[in-house]
DNA sequence: CCCTTATTTCTGTATATCTAGAACTATGGC
DNA sequence: GCCATAGTTCTAGATATACAGAAATAAGGG
């Protein structure tokens, strides 16, 4: 993954707002999220709301699919895990270092 | 780990210069680089790189030792994992979805 | 004490971000 | 065609960031 690309992704989720749209359209899943579901659970204005959305679909991180007079939008799984890859530089970090992020 | 601490050591790592000395002191492992060190690498005047390593520090990303003169930069690992760990949600995510991001 | 090396803090400026109201566009039903 | 619903784009102002030169601080040597 180019150094850049991983740059503009990190600050797309380096926002309290953004993050939050993030993960919940992560925890939603393959079905993803309306924008009009997704601010009711974040709660923010539909124009800031669209603002953070942009960037976030920009980086990849997130994509948009049109269903009728809806906008679905959808985590993007493949992008955040390059990006996981990226910040764990292929593997060369000691996993179980911490008493916590241990994968059952 | 907080969403907030997340948010921001995200925001920490999204701008170039700062993921470029992140990377560096990364690559450099326990032993950690001098500020000065990291200087020649990086390649920007030493009031940026102060600006720059005071926030990675901030987050918690970054340690920094004093050793006579000189001040040696650490990544800190555990930090970079909690946040790995973060984004990753617990390893609910498919981990071999793209061709690339297998650790050997 | 002064000097040198190492690094930070101060300062100012240009630029980008965040926010959100208002106006606009898109899609489908009647 | 017109209306309602769904979202976006426009606009603007407050705030934060990035950058880098200059001045200040820290530590050790002579």
């Amino acid at each position: 993954m180019e150094l850049e690309l991983a740059a503009r992704q990190l600050e797309a989720l380096g926002n309290l707002t953004r993050l939050r749209v993030y993960r919940t359209l992560a925890r939603a899943g393959r079905d993803g999220l309306p924008v009009g579901a997704l601010q009711r659970r974040v709660d923010v204005p539909a124009s800031t709301l669209s603002h953070h959305l942009h960037r976030l679909i920009q980086t990849g991180l997130v994509a948009q699919e049109r269903q009728a007079t809806t906008l679905v939008c959808r985590a993007v799984d493949p992008a955040m895990n390059a990006l996981i890859g990226f910040l764990d530089e292929g593997g060369h970090r000691e996993r179980s270092a911490g008493p916590a992020s241990m994968s059952a």
